[in-house]
RNA sequence: CGGGGUGUGGCGCAGCUUGGUAGCGCGCUCGCUUUGGGAGCGAGAGGUCCCGGGUUCAAAUCCCGGCACCCCGACCA
């Protein structure tokens, strides 16, 4: 008789576990997996036919209606049992290719002493996001968003000479983040499993070489979990650093914006490329005054001066925490990045306020550069020479044309404009495509090594701060970007690695049937042929079955049916393309095993 | 934090303007039929209409105050 998965559990000080376990706990046979043999009739699928009213994002919409993830709050998500079994198998490789660098499994507490977090600053420094609460004896405690205080400290207690380096610390936990707003389900939630490794090296040139053994691990992982991803020149942040990639899965979903070129990738945040040319007017001898009557955007001083919106300079007052005001000047067709503008000035700013920019240039509408006395930074595709320039004239209604930097107006150098598309890397064009941010790396230095008292001794004796990096992967994000990126309309399409099970099976005959008999037989072939079957025996009509097999997205669709078997085959689906054929029953696991190894 | 929107059965929605027995589709339960693309017929179950206060003979509906959730932007080690 068949044992349900319920009955299976083994429980502790329950005999039963003895009896059915034969002294081998079951459920090791599988490590990752909770149910070794789910049928559809005993298994907790909730699929829905419409997707959740306020859903935007794909993956939404398809991990809600696929019944693999369900929401309890604003940003927080549980998983249902297939999803999280797709989550864990993403989990599982993560575990694999860590380990294969030496990476030390370890498990830290989420919920950690704010005393910690005072000590490195980052209890003020990371503001709003960070979880804050009190203990029954009133103390401060945090939820950790991320564990670089607990691991330095364990690092600081427990490292004491340059035999104990380098080491790899790696944890799956939860991560606790009060996001100001939550976004498309599990891509940005407020609480969720990361996976997060830190290294402690002798040196500089320790660091060096384990974070390219992440590299190469995140490369491998990413490889394996069939995501189409590229790796992207990152900002280092605000916390400073030595260098930092992350590693993007492109997909209309995707929160960043990644410029790419054949050879070249970065985020726009801290992308650079060579701005496409514009014609400039040539030059008289000296600014000319245009009168601009109630023209104040770039569109309408360009349109009224039939001229393109990159013959104009566009000026953006900042103000620096000293209280001094810079002009930064670009081309009318960019944009400032605030990133790049932040490393232009050493430091940040922020925007002039209207009665700033009254006070020390002139109407806010048509400012500009010539003449004033403040700061002039100048974007670097503004060229200087090559002909004429229209800028503000600081005067009510009026520009000034004819401008030519360096004549007309002193300037420093800097680039701090976005790239747009079409600008050249090594004379290829670059698209901007959106892209989910699944996993970075960091090199962190001493930064937390000093504050946190996590040194080593040398050869000589001579003691040295540990040099950090650290490493993250967010699973559910691989799932979601997976399915952003295969999904088709009828629903998800798991790559191979990822999906929540290797076969659907599905039997279309009725209990007691013929078909029902082939079909039970053929799920024990599949499973002792070491696919991870979900077999859907409900007494279920075909079109509904069919819809929710191709809605959860296994790779295989195995159907069991009257009209089939009359010719001694069964019918396999490869999930993505809907490619269907036939196998004979004879063997026909071991043939779908072949066909499940073909796949991506 | 700024802007926009939504809360009515498990899901999707109508009803609100003009106060008067809480409805529809899907799903769910039972029976019969059906079984290669979300099937049919019949009979049922299931709702503090987000919460609190107010107006009124009477509030899902009108008024006041909260809360929750979503989307866009800002923000995002």
């Amino acid at each position: 008789m068949y044992q349900s998965p319920v009955r299976r559990v083994p429980r502790a000080g329950v005999s039963a576990t003895v009896r059915h376990g034969g002294g081998r706990d079951p459920w090791r046979t599988r490590p990752g997996y909770a149910c070794a043999m789910p049928r559809l009739s005993e298994y907790l699928l909730p699929t829905e036919r419409e997707p959740p009213a306020d859903a935007e994002a794909l993956s939404h919409k398809l991990l809600v209606r696929a019944g693999l993830i369900r929401q309890v709050g604003s940003g927080l998500w549980s998983w249902m049992p297939a999803g999280w079994r797709a989550h864990q198998r993403v989990v599982q490789i993560i575990r694999e290719e860590m380990d294969a660098i030496g990476g030390l499994e370890v498990l830290m507490p989420i919920l950690q002493p704010a005393e910690l977090w005072k000590r490195s600053g980052r209890y003020e420094s990371f503001g709003e996001e960070l979880f804050r609460l009190r203990d029954r004896k009133d103390a401060d405690m945090v939820l950790a968003p991320t564990s670089e205080e607990a691991v330095t400290t364990h690092a600081a207690a427990l490292i004491r000479s340059y035999r104990d380096l380098p080491k790899i610390l790696y944890h799956f936990q939860t991560k606790e983040r009060d996001e100001p707003r939550p976004r498309a389900a599990v891509l940005r939630s407020r609480e969720f499993v990361m996976k997060d490794s830190y290294s402690f090296d002798r040196d500089r040139e320790g660091l060096d070489r384990t974070y390219e053994l992440h590299a190469r691990a995140y490369d491998r992982i990413f490889d394996r979990c069939g995501l189409e991803w590229y790796s992207v020149e990152a900002d280092v942040g605000a916390m400073g650093g030595f260098g930092a990639h992350e590693y993007m899965a492109p997909c209309p979903a995707g929160e960043n914006d990644v410029v790419v070129a054949p050879g070249y990738a970065a985020n726009l945040e801290v992308a650079s490329a060579e701005p496409q040319p514009v014609e400039l007017p040539p030059a008289p001898a000296g600014p000319q005054e245009a009168p601009t009557p109630g023209l104040v955007t770039i569109a309408q001083v360009a349109g009224a001066l039939g001229l393109p919106e990159g013959a104009l300079l566009k000026a953006y007052p900042v103000v620096l925490p000293d209280g001094s005001l810079v002009l930064v000047m670009l081309r009318g067709d960019h944009k400032v990045n605030e990133i790049k503008l932040a490393l232009a000035l050493g430091g940040p700013s922020r925007q002039a306020t209207p009665e700033e920019i009254e006070a020390q240039l002139g109407p806010p509408g048509s400012i500009g550069p010539v003449g004033v006395s403040a700061r002039i930074l100048l974007d670097d595709a503004v060229v200087a020479g090559a002909g004429g320039y229209v800028v503000g004239a600081n005067r009510p209604g009026l520009h000034l044309s004819g401008v030519v930097p360096g004549r007309d107006f002193m300037f420093e150098r800097a680039d701090v404009r976005n790239v747009v598309a079409g600008d050249t890397v090594a004379g290829h064009p670059v698209r901007i495509e959106p892209a989910i941010e699944v996993g970075n790396i960091f090199k962190l230095g001493t930064r937390y090594s000093d504050v946190l008292g996590a040194t080593y001794l040398d050869h000589a004796g001579v003691s040295r701060p540990i040099w950090m990096g650290c490493y993250g992967i967010g699973p559910a994000r691989i799932a979601a970007a997976a399915i952003e990126q295969f999904a088709d309309d009828r629903g998800i399409s798991w790559p191979r690695a990822i999906a929540p099970f290797d076969v659907h099976l599905v039997t279309l005959g009725k209990d007691g049937s013929e078909e029902r008999e082939l079909s039970d037989r053929l799920y024990e072939e599949l499973r002792s042929a070491g696919l991870d079957t979900l077999y859907d025996d409900r007494d279920a009509g075909p079109g509904e079955k069919f819809a929710d097999a191709e809605l959860l997205g296994c790779p295989l669709r195995v159907t069991i049916g009257r009209r089939t078997l009359q010719n001694g085959e069964i019918e396999v689906q490869v999930r993505r393309g809907q490619e269907a054929r036939a196998l004979p029953l004879d063997d026909a696991a071991a043939a779908t095993v072949q066909l499940w190894r073909g796949l991506a």
